[in-house]
DNA sequence: AATCCGGGGCG
DNA sequence: CGCCCAGGATT
């Protein structure tokens, strides 16, 4: 039996019900999901797990059910309700792509994995996924896990990223033309499961004795990656003002960079000369809000970022109804929750309550 | 090829 | 606490 088989076999054993997956039941009729529901979740699901994204799913597509419908919405309606997901320039781009669907494709996925990347927030790995899922087209998918299993079937032995190239040669071999698209989700199934990065399950596996890591014993020495730099820590002070009814003055944050047009709580800059002992208290405050008497919250937030870590001061001040800034808006209690506002802002917010 | 971009879960 | 995750865009 070839391989893929066996982990066909494997995975209509071990289905998972997830809500962008069509039922056993019409699988086994060859009904194909809807290449709206596989994008968008491909989308979420990029660097993201399968618990995080599942109810952000199931609300995406009861607000905005068809790509139509998500097209004409409010580019902040979308990134409130993507807020706490995480990589916000995915929101962003899933609005574009969904106009250019609409405008430019009459409605419908391009049908080529070219066609594919040419939108925005479709790289390799979400066009090959679309094209093998949604179009049953014989194309080599590779993600994470598939990285993972690919290198310890061969011992691949270059470090990320040089291997990529001959993971995907390998991974086109194993495809099938029958299934590609199972196949595909059939290893990551698996990668999530039982091939896992330290102590996999090489008993349970489908690819019993055909993977060559399994047979040295080596398999937690791949894939092999190149060592990682350590994140440095950065210093700010974060601006909590309070209104008498509880509302919380907010502000848009600039469209390119970090959380870029998210909403955030008046802040100073966390730029990379604010870390460690360079971080200077008193120039941080001599950028507070005019006119309010803050006073110091005991303790601090701590935040990791991708790429450093960060410690924030909280200052307070209540003042009347009046804003206390230019820009920016009051958020009363009740809206709180749907604001575009980043677990690190939520963070303060409920440190401070 | 390196860097920037979030957040959570798990050992 | 470090590692990993259904990566993409930019430089």
């Amino acid at each position: 039996m070839p391989q893929s088989t066996a982990l066909l076999d494997w995975y209509d054993r071990h289905h998972r019900d997830l809500p962008w997956r069509v039922s056993p039941a019409d699988a086994a009729l060859g009904v194909l999901p809807d290449p709206y529901h596989v994008w968008l979740s491909e989308i979420m699901l990029q660097q993201t797990t399968v618990g995080a994204v599942k109810s952000y799913f199931v609300a995406f597509l009861h607000t905005w059910p068809t790509i139509e419908a998500l097209a004409a919405a409010d580019e902040d309606d979308i990134l409130r309700a993507w807020a706490g997901l995480g990589y916000y320039s995915r929101a962003r781009n899933l609005h574009k792509c969904a106009r250019s669907i609409v405008a430019d494709h009459g409605g419908r996925f391009p049908q080529t994995i070219e066609g594919l990347k040419a939108l925005p927030g479709i790289g390799d790995y979400t066009a090959a996924a679309i094209a093998a899922i949604a179009f049953d087209m014989p194309v080599a998918v590779v993600d994470g896990n598939i990285e993972r299993i690919v290198s310890r079937l061969y011992r691949i032995a270059d470090a990320l990223p040089a291997a990529k190239k001959p993971i995907k040669q390998k991974m086109a071999i194993l495809t099938p033309s029958e299934r590609p698209g199972d196949f595909a989700q059939a290893m990551m199934d698996l990668g999530s499961s039982l091939c896992s990065p330290k102590k996999p399950a090489c008993v349970l596996c489908p690819f019993t004795s055909n993977c060559e890591a399994e047979m040295a014993g080596d398999m937690e020495r791949f894939p092999v990656k190149a060592p990682k730099k350590q994140k440095p820590t950065r210093r700010g002070v974060a601006f909590l003002i309070r209104r008498a009814d509880g509302a919380i003055w907010l502000q848009k944050r600039p469209a390119k960079g970090l959380l870029a047009s998210m909403a955030q709580v008046p802040t100073t800059d966390w730029s990379d000369k604010n870390t460690g002992e360079q971080f200077d208290l008193a120039t941080a405050l001599s950028h507070a809000p005019d006119g309010l008497k803050f006073h110091k919250k005991t303790g601090q937030v701590t935040h990791t970022f991708t790429h450093f870590h960060l410690l924030l001061d909280v200052y307070e001040a209540t003042t009347s109804h009046k804003a206390p800034m230019a820009d920016g808006w009051w958020s009363t209690p009740l809206d709180i929750n749907g604001e575009a506002l980043p677990t690190v802002f939520r963070k303060v917010v409920e440190f401070a309550a």
